[in-house]
DNA sequence: CTGCGAGGTTGACGACGTCAAGTTGACAGT
DNA sequence: ACTGTCAACTTGACGTCGTCAACCTCGCAG
């Protein structure tokens, strides 16, 4: 059905040099398709090529296969995502603890906004072995969250390792995204920042909660009560 | 590469009336597949079709389609799931706080041990339009979580309406599955359940506080300050 | 004006999902 | 015992996909 798909425009061959300019057609029509279709299936090497205005071989020569198309489609979206994550943490730069809470509505946010290029940057299949330049993106982007966490460290509103601190916060604010994506047919509120802010802000609080309660070490898990009372030193001390 | 696959065993045709021996025998193959490969690419009508000793179109007498024999591996996975968590849940139901934590860990832990599953279930393509049985499995997932959720309201230790409530659990546990499962080279702890558990007692702590905040409507988000006042009033209330 | 290499094209291959048509064989009815 | 019927499957084909080998073609250096 999408195979009748024909080219724009005609394309003037590019000059010896300036294979470049065709790359950069090409992962230009490749997000134009997915978003167009809403659907990651309709990212064909022929619709790609024949959008561009030509064979669909020629993908070949910029392109070592169809996963490295995708996987350059994906660095742009990292990039994107990262800026736009920087960019709300920093906006609030005063109170580290509200920047953490930007940061992680705009993460969400971008990921509803952009749901299947979300879908391409972490749920597609899991690379074998070596750590190719995607997975250098998404650490990136980890250390980003990790940079924005140490502040709330130093300022004693988190305890505890600022990188495992911000493992957990990434993967709350994926979980939001994926599942408000992949099950849009649960009950959610009617605005979505509604949710994404409660969580968010769950996740603020929480980790903070338990920063404190591990800080004196316990043998077994600690009881509801016992919650309760290193909740009270939390807010004592953060008088 | 995989097309040379022959047939594990010679099949005696099914009599009339027990059509449903080939598909339960179709059932497993896939799932076969999908453990041996680990890779949800392997799983190919073709492939299934002969390791069930059988014509490819044979399939179509007892599956619509591909996605349709998807779907019914995805059922089977949820039942699974389902149990695997309301069993954990229910082993301390003394506790109901506890308890959703138990039932947290135990989800998590069940998407470790089976992640070419657990992304069929969750990463799959969002099923356009009507709500299929699929999507009733997931809303039986979360009414499980919601039932867990509603005596730690009852019993005061969490506020807010449990819907939401579990909707926000149900986001964190899959959130820690899926980005440990799609991001497996990020500095998780050693021992996995350790990150389980901590993200659900965040998850926990951060709940029973942030429902605890919202109880008093504020009109801007409330500063870092406010939250420790409102922990503090947790912590009492809970003694 | 000539060679040559970067930047393409043509045509083909095998694997995939899917369908239309034919085949087989266990049982019911006589 | 013979036959018809219908569920259960097979055969063969179509179109699309990713991918590759071989060929072409143009702009520029010599």
């Amino acid at each position: 059905m999408s195979g009748t798909e024909r080219a724009v425009r005609a394309r003037t061959r590019a000059r010896p040099g300036e294979g470049q300019l065709l790359r950069e057609e090409i992962l230009l029509a490749a997000q134009t398709l997915l978003d167009e279709a809403g659907d990651e299936s309709a990212l064909t090497l022929r619709a790609v090529a024949t959008r561009t205005g030509v064979s669909t071989p020629a993908v070949y020569r910029h392109f070592a296969d169809k996963s490295a198309l995708i996987a350059a489609v994906c660095m742009r979206v990292w990039e994107t995502l990262g800026a736009v994550v920087r960019e709300a943490i920093e906006a609030a730069a005063d109170d580290p603890f509200q920047g953490l809470r930007h940061g992680a509505v705009a993460y969400m946010r971008f990921g509803l906004q952009h749901p299947v290029q979300y879908r391409l940057l972490m749920m597609g299949a899991p690379r074998p072995g070596e750590p190719g330049p995607q997975q250098e993106a998404a650490m990136a982007c980890l250390r980003y969250l990790t940079e924005a966490v140490e502040p709330c460290v130093a300022a004693g509103v988190l305890r505890g390792d600022p990188q495992q601190i911000a493992l957990r916060a990434l993967a709350t604010v994926h979980g939001c995204t994926a599942l408000v994506i992949a099950h849009p047919y649960f009950p959610w509120p009617q605005d979505p920042d509604d949710f994404l802010d409660a969580a968010a802000r769950t996740s603020g609080l929480g980790t903070a909660a338990l920063g404190w309660l591990e800080s004196e070490p316990r043998e077994a898990a600690p009881t509801t009560a016992q919650y309760a009372e290193a909740f009270r030193d939390w807010a004592a001390a953060l008088r």
